[in-house]
DNA sequence: CTAGATGCAAACTCTTTGCATTGCC
DNA sequence: GGCAATGCAAAGAGTTTGCATCTAG
């Protein structure tokens, strides 16, 4: 299982170059020049696939839209510039800050894997 | 503009009482027996003007449904519980702490409008 | 009376699925 | 060669829209 062909490649490739939310949509037109019989369909398996492989995670957008980034090993947090769709990593000291205080005072425990942040990158500021 | 509707009574004092995420469909279910006419487009179009004035909010769930609940006057943040779905109001205490770390750290200015998270309440703990 | 709201059905967008074919290992 | 992956087209789910009719103010 897990076979490495080329749009399992080439979908890898341009994520890790990348490395901003991208939709299925974007992803299959920015490969299908270089492969014209790619399927958005394959698309969508593939990104499945490394997501439940846990090599790229997924967000849905306002407009219920999904997008997906590459996200390497170690599990991290994303600040999502609303203007550029620039992913800043989010700093540790001060999620753990925050959902220390969120426990105490409201006993809300955060599930970490679960947290995402829009606002405005620091070029965008 | 903006008449005072049985389905836009309806639904507000719904919505009301509830004080919890409602998807369009739920609404339309939990109304309908008592409306028989009520179609499911005239729910949307109800919720998205409830929204644009600023009487419900809106968020999209991660297979893109989206749903409303009132927020009355004064913003402020949701801490949803994945298992209930129970609302807990974030403290601001909070938030302000955690912005001011992000903006500091990272230069990112966290968009207040737009933070949602999820964890588990009290009760579900 | 009249602009705005509604019901109904059709259209739209994004995503998933069935199935025959292809191609990696 | 065998089984997973693909392409294609059709089906789904949620949401939006066009239009004739209805109704609150």
């Amino acid at each position: 299982m897990m076979y490495q062909t080329a749009a399992r490649k080439h979908t890898l490739a341009l994520l890790k170059s990348e490395r901003r939310y991208l939709t299925a949509a974007t992803i299959y037109h920015l490969l299908k020049p270089a492969s014209p019989k790619l399927a958005l369909s394959t698309i969508y398996r593939t990104l499945e696939a490394l997501r439940e492989g846990g090599t790229v995670s997924s967000r849905v957008d306002e407009h219920g839209e999904a997008s997906y980034i590459y996200c390497g090993e170690k599990h991290h947090h994303h600040a999502i510039c609303k203007q550029c769709g620039h992913v800043d990593e989010v700093d540790c000291d001060a999620i753990d800050a925050f959902t220390t205080a969120l426990l105490n005072k409201q006993s809300f425990r955060l599930d970490d894997h679960s947290i995402e942040f829009y606002g405005l990158c620091v070029r965008c500021n």
